[in-house]
DNA sequence: TTCTTATAGTGGTACTGTGCAACTTAACAA
DNA sequence: TTGTTAAGTTGCACAGTACCACTATAAGAA
């Protein structure tokens, strides 16, 4: 048995492997599904120099008090903002996955409302940016293996768009029918029936409707706030569409 | 900004935490969801002595490729087999979950046929036993937060067994249907209702019939085995019963 | 004023997969 | 032959979704 392997060492392992989070921080703009990606900076000691990366980095064992705390911290400064919805998608981690050797990372993806914050450069990125996400992913090379995390997040947000209401926490505090419709049709890259879509949303107590209207030239759209803003809502079915 | 945040560093954070895998393995023991656990030595240098926890431990840089390669040693270690169906839970890190400092681990679960495998104590756990899981985790005290990541593993397990054909990786090669049936009823913890219950699996097509039956003194019933032995199949819709 | 247009919202029917209860079938044993 | 028991089938009810057609409400044009 190796000499670094297991509980039962007196003492803890001198080898280890450096610890990363990272965050897929989703939001809809221009009628799109876009992530937030941050443009690592151009300095030759840093592997992969310019390329677009997840919004991470190392956990700082003095600042942060748990993983979730450090995704939270990350997030507030990229955004300025506390993200209305947050969760692990997984983690990942190899002898290869970075050229300076053995790492893991924990991967987070928020969803928030794309107008509501201010994007923060900061001292650590070249630039922030949203991108469009194009199926899977984005259009060019991601730093790492982002590319890979970014399709695991895509694929979970929209495996889990399936099932609730994971969307509405795209919108703004408050917003119509119709605007939370598109935000599913935006994740899902697919149209969603109105009316089935409707009587899903209010039969499950999703929404609770304002006493207000929001007036677009045309008939005018009821307005609803979430009924629970911190926790999604789980259908009992999945959408069923018949022609794919 | 502290000097160990971020990947813009020219060198690597010095502080790392340490990094664990754990794996909660599942199986089907005199008619019981049972979860092997492995006791802790009972030494003084040692966190949580002579405490029962999942199997796992530090990764070990130089013999490990990957994180799920690491899972599938623990797990050939403990058992001697390779598991059916392995799945990654999730990830939880923080300052205070083990004594020696900050850590992470990386939580799996394995799916095997009980009866399949030997139990090897190994050099680095006083004992391994199968513990019968009683609601969100086991009767008795685990050594560090183990309690709380076995019920997410238990949670896990039984959220997918809602849409999933898991259970059939609990059962051996060859199975009828009132095995898979009770294995269902074993994990979800109630009844399953049987005509239902056929039409759902054999119209999604999870398994595919032999040309042999299982003898039982009364009516034989008919042996199946999986379609796809490597990957679970997705119900179109959960359970849906009545009366809870 | 009326007509047109566009979006919001409703109603009605079909369909699918599940739940449930009653039934039939196959083997064994008394 | 009959009773027992577990395996397997049949038929109907039900809930939630899909789809299509319809109505409602505003603004602006005619």
């Amino acid at each position: 048995m190796s000499p670094t392997d297991g509980q039962d060492l007196p003492g803890l392992p001198t080898q280890r492997p450096f610890v990363t989070v990272d965050v897929a921080i989703f939001g809809v703009l221009q009628d799109e599904l876009q992530v937030l990606l941050v443009q690592r900076p151009s300095l030759a000691t840093e592997p992969y120099p310019g390329l677009w990366a997840l919004p991470g980095g190392f956990i700082d064992v003095s600042a942060d008090d748990s993983l979730e705390a450090c995704a939270r911290r990350k997030l507030a400064v990229k955004t300025g903002a506390v993200a209305p919805y947050l969760e692990q998608v997984g983690s990942w981690g190899s002898k290869a996955r970075d050229p300076r050797g053995w790492s893991t990372t924990h991967l987070y993806f928020a969803l928030l409302p794309a107008d509501s914050i201010q994007l923060v450069p900061g001292a650590n990125a070249a630039d922030v940016r949203w991108w469009p996400v194009a199926g899977a992913g984005v259009r060019g090379r991601l730093a790492f293996d982002h590319a890979k995390l970014l399709a695991a997040a895509v694929e979970r947000l929209r495996a889990k768009v399936e099932y609730t209401s994971l969307p509405a926490f795209l919108l703004p505090r408050e917003f119509t029918l119709p605007d939370l419709q598109r935000a599913y049709e935006i994740v899902l890259g697919r149209p969603v029936e109105k009316s089935a879509f409707r009587t899903r949303v209010l039969a499950a107590g999703v929404v609770e409707p304002i006493d207000r209207q929001r007036q677009t030239g045309k008939r005018p759209a009821q307005l609803y706030r979430l009924a629970s803003r911190s926790e999604p809502i789980y259908f009992p079915r999945t959408f069923e569409p018949k022609r794919d």
